[in-house]
DNA sequence: ACGTCAATTAATCAATTTAGTTGATTAATG
DNA sequence: CATTAATCAACTAAATTGATTAATTGACGT
């Protein structure tokens, strides 16, 4: 009962964890606004001056902040804007795909340092989790000293239940079921100290997104991602949400029905799989899609009949998510061309303003800005946000917007 | 750019804050657990006993709580449990339907003191603001003085865009537009200086449900409320969530199909409203549903038929919801007899594990525990809720649970 | 059977620590 | 010299820890 409390109310709003909130608020500033000044982010988190200019040294002491040049122009002393230290920290990221998986070394600033991939016709741990010894060893090999003692975990996209989808795959069941019985925790532990955190492959994209893109500054959206299979993440409060069962957002799991009105999964009608399942039929070559990121003009008129039905069913599929949790908006990113991209996100808008909003707020419908690689990229940020920054943007007592 | 900040990051967490939490937090666990002693309450709430002691001490001189008898029979100083104290605060409720209005009169520990009810062919504002103002008077009048001064405020419960509906209540538009243009609070501050919250009606009842019943201890659910039109409410981590339009939880405008494929609103089959037409239909009187609210047998096929098809959209419409965040359970009540609860409950139920599962983690369908009343009660609590207990149940940092 | 005392647990007192705030001071600029 | 930023110094809010007091039960001795 005690322990059902420490994971769901969990406060003891104490003083050290006070402090530490605090540090944490301030990086998240610094991270969502760019450089700034102590007295404007002072303002920024409705805390004293003098309060963030203690907190502003300490962070600089350790490393996580760099003092900017001196802002002059203005009368009176110029302000020195204090940012993010690349170098504060570092971290692994490592997504696992059902062609190839990625890893990537990130800085603090959320930039890519270096990254590997590795093809396979169906993933099989002992390779993949092999690829990643090496290419941690790699990456880390050549840095100076004191950045190599900075990594501070390893973060792991992976796409819920994977071991379920063997006939997609053509990987044989019993290949697959290794998946299931695997602790990708104690796995690297093997091989690692490091901590590590898993997440859904496609959660892993929204954290990319979230916390490194976002131009439009939403507080709550619902992100779909386009791969293999189509799926989603959820942002409240300028978080993402991953639920209870570490399970919201499986936006490929929304119903939408066929044309016959069977029931029927977003992704089994709106996933990239099905176009290549077209484009194979068509006697094409699906691995074409994933060979050339950038122009899939090749296959045209296939694409461009796919897009249309996915348009239709992502957005039936936005606005049922928008009847449970009311979106500022929808975004949309996959691995898929950019003008794809586009044009999906341009359908989508049309086809969801054609359905029935009775009862809703209709949502905002926008394209990702993160790109292709957004799930390693967000695979290696989750470990930097769960070490510095704000987990939660829930409002403390104290403030003024009492829950009318 | 800094009230954006003030609004969602809100956070200076101050000083002066942190205490108010620190009493809001032992409230919300005394209201959840029962009464409770120091000592236990300290440890649920990871608090060291003496700040627990302080704390409790002076919600005690507020008249927020009172001592139970000492616990003996155990070794050692007996523990006294503290409690909340019903004549602590009160507060006041107003349910607006499309038939009838209700007032409540509620204490802080969430009982119903007294209450009237208005009944009317389509609803008028000022009809209905009188109504509340006599009401308050009325219940109010009769009150020994120190608790007539500790009523907290007034919380207005009304169906989202309620102007809309003209069609469905055979009013003139013409009258309803009358709702649009109205500010609840405004009219509310004509004759009453107490703060109003307005909210949704089945939202409303969601905060019942969540404050006063929620027997399973459920952090994370989804909650159907069965009334002229189906609504909903959402729970996130224990606290309501109502979302960044406050219309969080418009499950009635979830898309299913009809049986042609065609999409459609779970409100336009699964509605109380759909059976008083098909009642009307076969010559009968819908309005036997609102006077005898414990037997419905007299219209017994056409209400076995009616559920059937509502079982098998509220399971489509559960799915799809689980699908955008991974509640534990589906909680349906409503303004109906028990017994045809159940049978619903039950239903939905079976229906929901036929339909594909793939990717979700399939939830519990259980019944409300607050029934017909739900809206009102839920109006009346909010607030009680917005002024004494935690609003959000986020964690804070310094805790161990760190997002991984 | 009954009184006494030790063990136990709860609540509070007193002292300390953490971390915030306010107001004064210093620094750098146009 | 007015202005603005950053920091120093003093103060305050609110938590923590360790000691103390209080109210029991249960064991032991007579």
């Amino acid at each position: 009962m005690n322990s059902e409390f420490a994971t769901s109310f969990v406060l003891g709003a104490a003083q050290s964890g006070l402090r530490e909130f605090n540090e944490r608020l301030l990086l998240t500033i610094l991270r969502q606004l760019g450089p700034l000044a102590g007295t404007k982010l002072a303002a920024h988190a409705q805390l004293s001056a003098q309060t963030v200019s203690v907190i502003l040294r300490k962070l600089e002491s350790e490393n996580l902040l760099i003092r900017g040049a001196p802002q002059r122009g203005k009368v009176g002393k110029p302000q020195i804007p204090m940012a993010l230290n690349a170098a504060g920290a570092l971290s692994i990221g490592l997504k696992v795909g059902r062609r190839s998986a990625d890893v990537a070394l990130m800085d603090f600033t959320g930039c890519v340092r270096d990254r590997r991939t590795l093809h396979y016709p169906f993933p099989r741990p002992d390779e993949i989790f092999d690829f990643l010894e090496t290419a941690i060893t790699q990456m880390t090999g050549h840095l100076p000293a004191p950045l190599a003692d900075r990594i501070c975990g390893i973060g792991i996209a992976i796409p819920f239940e994977l071991w379920k989808w063997t006939d997609v795959l053509g990987a044989s069941a019993q290949d697959m079921l290794a998946w299931r019985d695997l602790d990708p925790s104690k796995r690297v532990a093997q091989f690692s100290d490091l901590p590590v955190s898993v997440i859904n492959d496609a959660t892993a994209a929204c954290h990319a997104e979230n916390a490194l893109g976002n131009p439009a500054g939403l507080a709550n959206y619902a992100y779909f991602f386009m791969g293999a299979f189509i799926g989603g993440g959820i942002v409240l409060d300028r978080a993402v949400y991953s639920g209870h069962f570490k399970n919201a957002g499986a936006l490929g799991s929304l119903q939408i029905s066929d044309t016959r009105g069977a029931p029927r999964q977003l992704l089994d009608s709106a996933s990239l799989n099905v176009l290549g399942d077209a484009i194979r039929k068509a006697g094409g070559d699906p691995s074409d899609l994933r060979r050339n990121m950038d122009d899939w003009s090749a296959h045209a008129p296939l694409v461009d009949a796919w897009c249309a039905t996915a348009a239709k069913d992502i957005a039936r599929a936005s606005l049922s998510a928008c009847a449970v949790i009311d979106f500022e908006a929808i975004v949309i990113d996959g691995a898929i061309p950019t003008d794809l991209r586009s044009q999906l996100v341009e359908r989508v808008g049309h086809e969801i303003a054609k359905l029935d909003g009775r009862g809703l707020v209709v949502p905002k419908i926008l394209p990702g800005s993160i790109g292709a690689d957004a799930r390693v990229i967000g695979a290696a940020h989750v470990p930097l946000q769960a070490r510095y920054f704000l987990h939660s943007n829930a409002t403390l007592a104290g403030s003024d917007d009492a829950q009318t």
